[in-house]
DNA sequence: TTGTATGCGTTATCAA
DNA sequence: TTGATAACGCATACAA
């Protein structure tokens, strides 16, 4: 039962005989028997110290207290110092919940991404979490998994939660999705591309132009039979395909055998089969323009298990420019993309926002960087 | 000042000419003018339907659509589907602050974990969201950077939330952080690791264990001169070395001048780095058992550089069994470790305990494989 | 099985 | 600058 796979246990299930499981018996501690004597204090409630002691405490009226907390230039010097003694002798926190009910606002960022293990959305996320780590603001990650359907149930359950803002990975959101976020109420920022029709803000750079910009290196480099490998082939895969095509047709080398994709998710061992396959097709290939590192590097390690030098016989560029793509061997060419620093700027993007300033641009480009070394160094 | 790093704008701040930046506007929408001409109507709230507006349509009482929302097996046949059918019409979705207030306790799961970027620590997490994915429960996700402080901070945060379980990687926590987590009054599952003295639940496996398997399969494959190579060396790599050392001490062949740490984050190129220096520090290493699988695909491309063979020369193991240590070549031998069901595991506990069922086990070992590849057939 | 009264901890409103 | 009062939206306790 607790395999932690298949039938997952009722949610609001037949609770069953409570044990004396830690947490279970502390729950007995508070007001359920016994029918108060004295007073019927708070029949629940875990003794945490709320506003209303605060402010006995320091005899003054609980907004006064709330006002201390959030806006201390609008209580006098006295009451401010007085206040913040009693809450910190009491070691009083605010209940987040409380709060939100009564301000119709929660200090939550909704961050809506399609993958938690994708080297590319972790470290957009971890610029976004670098960047509120001390404000006041929490987290709410949901996980896409991919797929729009996902995303609109995500949407619909971050709503009533009334997000400070919401960040949402991808330009492409069903009609569903952008009426909910145009519902939200709040800034939002649509990240990792950049593109028309913005539902508010938008940062990232074009995929299109990255692989466009890849596929002309490796043309000038001297590679003519450029294969294209893509897993997952999500939006944004689509676009740097799609720039691929474009630089390979101004080139008059655009073959479409020459394009290997597929849906399935993106991993090295993958990268490592479908340039096989890619090559079974294709015997003539001389280069390869990987859809990203992971594909790249299956590639590498596949031409080293065949005996296939690069970048003389093929030559291989990459997209995202891992940490590992300078240290491979031969070192890997690719795109960099700034995917920390989309997550600090969308951040500063909704808190500039929130605070009431209009941003100098709705939409900004942050770009890449082909990164040139021996992989395709013909 | 949008710049995303440096100066960050107030949180409470004078929040300046509000513009006419989109949701700015929308917030004038609701009763702050006109001085309400009939009736006080509420004056914030977004005009999102209530629970007494489901009511009200649905001609029963607030509380009877709770509970046809939470037990439905509560409410007869006839109400309950009256009452979804409002339900469904009006597009109510409850507010979660107001029920976590009322309820005072949030369904929400607070997950603390050190790094975000950290392929294991993304594995787990994904694990957790997968798991409570068609839950009601959402996830509150922390971000430590492998300190302690930072793990008191955002447990003093999350305290207040009232969150239905924690769980926290690792089993090192400070004693403010093991004082919180008592206090939390939820469930808590310490991930990653086993150990005495559980805060509560434990998922994971034994590290020494690891490291003791992984150094013993090398001197078993012949291997005498086995370096050890860390980085980040967080409390797990210390146990994992710790484990690497007892089996090296065990068959004679410990020298501490083969271990080769550092503090610094772990990554590929620092995986070259630091066998470099390991090699001039002792030249006639045979073997290097790796923290992670990140150094040890360092070791490996460094030894493609220097043409150093593998594993006739020098034999490699790593940790944790990416996917593209099987892909490599030559493919590397490593310690596969059930991150992924960890995550899934520890959700299972802590839901079992939330419902009140007592855990068959508090502390659950998952164990890990050993996985012989080429990098140490000698 | 259903409803009434009440409280959860905080902030918005408005008057002092 | 400060405070009394009334929400905020929902769930608990208890009665019917």
């Amino acid at each position: 039962m607790a395999s932690g796979c298949g039938s997952r246990p009722g949610w609001h299930g037949d609770s069953g005989k409570d044990a004396e499981h830690r947490f279970a018996a502390s729950r007995r501690l508070f007001g359920v028997g016994e029918k108060a004597v004295i007073k019927p204090r708070s029949r629940r409630g875990g003794g945490r110290p709320t506003i209303a002691d605060v402010a006995r405490k320091a005899g003054v009226g609980a907004i006064t207290v709330s006002r201390a907390l959030r806006e201390p230039e609008r209580v006098s010097e006295d009451l401010r110092r007085q206040i913040l003694a009693a809450v910190d002798e009491l070691g009083y926190v605010p209940d987040p919940n409380a709060r939100a009910l009564a301000s119709a606002r929660a200090e939550v960022f909704g961050v809506l991404v399609p993958s938690l293990t994708n080297n590319v959305f972790a470290e957009t996320v971890r610029g976004i979490y670098d960047s509120l780590s001390d404000s006041p603001f929490r987290i709410q990650l949901g996980n896409t998994h991919y797929s729009g359907l996902e995303e609109e149930r995500l949407l619909q359950v971050f709503g009533p939660q009334r997000p400070a803002a919401l960040i949402v990975a991808g330009i492409d959101q069903t009609p569903t999705s952008r009426r909910l976020l145009e519902a939200a109420g709040c800034p939002v920022v649509q990240v990792m591309e950049t593109g028309p029709d913005p539902v508010d803000m938008m940062v990232g750079f074009s995929h299109f132009d990255g692989g466009r910009t890849a596929a002309e290196h490796m043309i000038e480099a001297g590679y003519r039979r450029i294969g294209f490998i893509g897993a997952r082939m999500d939006p944004r895969s689509q676009r740097r395909l799609a720039g691929y095509r474009a630089a390979m047709e101004a080139a008059g080398l655009f073959d479409a055998r020459l394009v290997t994709t597929t849906p399935v998710p993106s991993s090295v061992s993958l990268g490592r089969e479908l340039f096989r396959g890619a090559l079974a097709k294709m015997p003539m290939l001389d280069g390869v323009f990987c859809n990203n590192d992971d594909i790249a590097l299956g590639v590498l390690f596949e031409c080293h298990h065949a005996s296939i030098a690069v970048p003389k016989t093929i030559g291989i560029t990459g997209f995202n420019d891992l940490d590992m793509m300078q240290v491979a061997f031969p070192s890997v060419t690719s795109v960099r993309t700034p995917r920390y620093e989309i997550g600090r700027r969308s951040v500063a993007m909704a808190l500039a926002a929130i605070a009431g300033e209009r941003p100098e641009q709705r939409v900004v480009d942050l770009g890449f960087e082909l990164k040139r070394r021996e992989s395709t160094a013909r």
